[in-house]
DNA sequence: TTAAAACCTCAAGTTATATTGAGGTCAATA
DNA sequence: TATTGACCTCAATATAACTTGAGGTTTTAA
């Protein structure tokens, strides 16, 4: 009965537990210790303990992807909460704001995009690298290629 | 001297002619048709030829992946351009207003997310499995991923 | 005519984000 | 205590979207 944390004293979770609550896989929260997105320590067995706060970590991290931000950001972000205590609401919080400008960004770029695509499609420009659509330019102001990949369905 | 293209009589294009004006590799447009979304013809020496409209279709291709649309998508949608006469600028135009709607749902749900990250992180929910963020009922109307990625830069 | 530039195919490599499997250990419970 | 479920590591596989390289051919131009 993994799932019910039973006889684990102290709050600490076991890898299934976290699995299971915040809906990754096992491999998945392995896969982000290597990427040092999350920490654990081990028991006398190896096995992998946790702090409660991963949940919210783990969290945070699955939200952040949803706004299309990389793993290797979402690290680098996640590197300002504080190393020495438990983040705070306030400091998950500040985390938020500086991905809402992140999206404000983004969604204002897909806007651009909309507003040019029916003319450009349209018209001959396309042909050219001319193009504003994807004149790198336009791209969320850094020389970075400001990609997007979406499942369509 | 490829890129004025002497010699090559009716206007079929060389792939190095494509790859210098569209803006992309030729190992790129080598892919493109391995994964048929253009097509090409060979000369007698086994080169490939092109149509000029091939430069609007890599064209488009880029402007459709600027929008967050996946290859496979792109490559669903240009099966209705027409194929037996070149596409008229009406038949692109109707490309745009189809990926012009995906564009829109893209930004709604950019927006949903948006205006629920910082009540959400800030919050305690995003350690349940239920936090609206990335419960897949919002995402985009489909049981697909929604999953976005972006350069951040 | 011959050298260079452009082209060809096919296999392997790249990055991001994981998942799967093999082979073996640890822990909870009947 | 013995079984079973949970856990461990490490390597391989998966997908998207390309890029690179090796080894060989064709085209262009001096």
């Amino acid at each position: 009965m993994f799932a019910e944390q039973k006889k684990l004293i102290d709050a600490t979770l076991t890898v299934g537990y976290v699995a299971k609550r915040s809906g990754v896989k096992v491999s998945t929260l392995h896969f982000y210790e290597t990427k040092q997105l999350i920490k654990s320590w081990r028991n006398n067995g190896n096995q992998r303990r946790y702090k409660p706060d991963v949940l919210r970590r783990v969290a945070v991290i699955k939200a952040a992807q949803a706004m299309g931000i990389t793993l290797d950001d979402i690290k680098n972000t996640l590197a300002s909460l504080p190393d020495n205590r438990t983040p705070t609401k306030k400091d998950w919080s500040a985390l938020s704001k500086r991905w809402q400008a992140q999206l404000d960004e983004r969604i204002a770029y897909m806007q651009r995009i909309r507003d040019r695509v029916d003319g450009c499609i349209g018209c001959g420009c396309l042909s050219l690298k001319s193009c504003p659509i994807y004149n790198k330019d336009d791209h969320l102001g850094s020389e970075q290629s400001g990609a997007v990949l979406l499942n369509t369905g």
